[in-house]
DNA sequence: TGGTCATATGACCTTATGGTCACATGATAA
DNA sequence: TTATCATGTGACCATAAGGTCATATGACCA
């Protein structure tokens, strides 16, 4: 957490050292970020930046949280009546309000990228489980509706699909942006709704195999 | 490429090297690899190390390069007689391949995954897009052939399908590892059956619906 | 006015990096 | 023996990192 210094700095100074951090994670991993380049886009002493955070990591979980913060301001509204969907139409929602974030907030979402790609690094191990953790347990309950609704079939692993669509949803972001260079198909509606389409159906012709 | 300083070198002496380097790039990504480290546990000096390379860059790829003849040494043996099996037997054979060399090339396998998460590094991008372009296309092959027996949709949106499958080639293993994690089962087969039945048939209910 | 306290500041520290280079060594050929 | 040439060697270089700290500043109160 960021030091009460910090948070008594005047919004506008405290935005831009907030802004000059995020630029500097959106352009390098967190190995990678220099404090001091945060600093000087920042234009803040090198001292400054101590007193406000206990250093490097410290400054980088306050930007998660407020990604995670913002992220939420996204999916909460379509986490908030799970009762007036069906199952594909709530994971639709929810992949299209993540797309949603991501082009809305391009920097953000190549933060998040990022932290999806380094999460065996020591420094945020901790944070992704948590909140990996918690993803799943959403979608769990939401599969489970979908069997007792007859949406979903009955035979279904459920942790198992749960953990399908979880690792789904932390990838279809990525999944957009080589669909795009692809096909040149920008509208992630289309790519949503086929993607929808394979876990709903699957891939095999109807003539039932065994097996 | 290395030097041929370093292919003329004896080779238990390369071989010692090369140990080193996959130590190193098994522990640390490749920016926080460090030559010094590498140097010191390969018991040479640094300057050797600039006569049997040109730097970091041109001993990662040497790496990279010999990780993935040894992991195709797993794969071709499936792919060599694709008419004999059905689509997703292949596909089955496929990802036990790559099981296979992960659980029997743990490090190789982790520097794999290093270099998938860290895919859009400069340093990296061009072997990537390289060699992920050449699975899409075989995954494309193979999905054209699996519809032509009616084995697959005749629908399906062949680079969509192609993408998916080459993606979830990719991740399986990391898949693999968290499912091992979660369920304490240990068996990958069991992991890949279910997968498999996943693309096949999907999770929804018979009942058919409108998309 | 003088004292106190949170805050501001930037020179400076240690430690590490990737990389270089002048020189040493030793095998081969004349 | 002497010259040549590939190879070996480690002290050394510039650069940059994250972090510290003695000192300066300035608002508030007695």
């Amino acid at each position: 957490m960021p030091k009460q210094t910090f948070l008594n700095l005047p919004e506008e100074k405290r935005a831009k050292i907030e802004q000059a951090a995020i630029n500097e994670f959106t352009a390098y991993s967190y190995d990678q970020a220099s404090t001091n380049r945060i600093v000087e886009a920042a234009e803040i002493p090198k001292g400054s930046f101590y007193q406000y955070f206990a250093g490097k990591k410290d400054l980088y979980r306050h930007i998660l949280d407020k990604i995670l913060e913002r992220k939420m301001e996204f999916l909460t509204p379509v986490m908030a009546n799970p009762m007036e969907m069906d199952f594909f139409q709530l994971l639709r929602e929810t992949y299209v309000a993540g797309l949603r974030f991501a082009t809305s907030n391009p920097e953000l979402q190549q933060i998040s990228q990022r932290l999806m790609a380094d999460r065996n690094h020591p420094v945020f191990v901790e944070f992704i489980q948590d909140n990996m953790g918690k993803a799943d347990d959403v979608f769990r309950q939401l599969i489970q509706l979908g069997i007792s609704r007859g949406e979903l079939r009955e035979d279904l692993d459920v942790a198992f699909a749960a953990h399908i669509i979880s690792e789904m949803n932390n990838s279809v972001a990525d999944f957009y942006k080589s669909y795009v260079k692809q096909t040149m198909d920008d509208d992630y509606l289309n790519m949503v709704d086929k993607l929808l389409d394979f876990l709903r159906r699957g891939i095999g012709s109807s003539e039932q195999v065994g097996s």
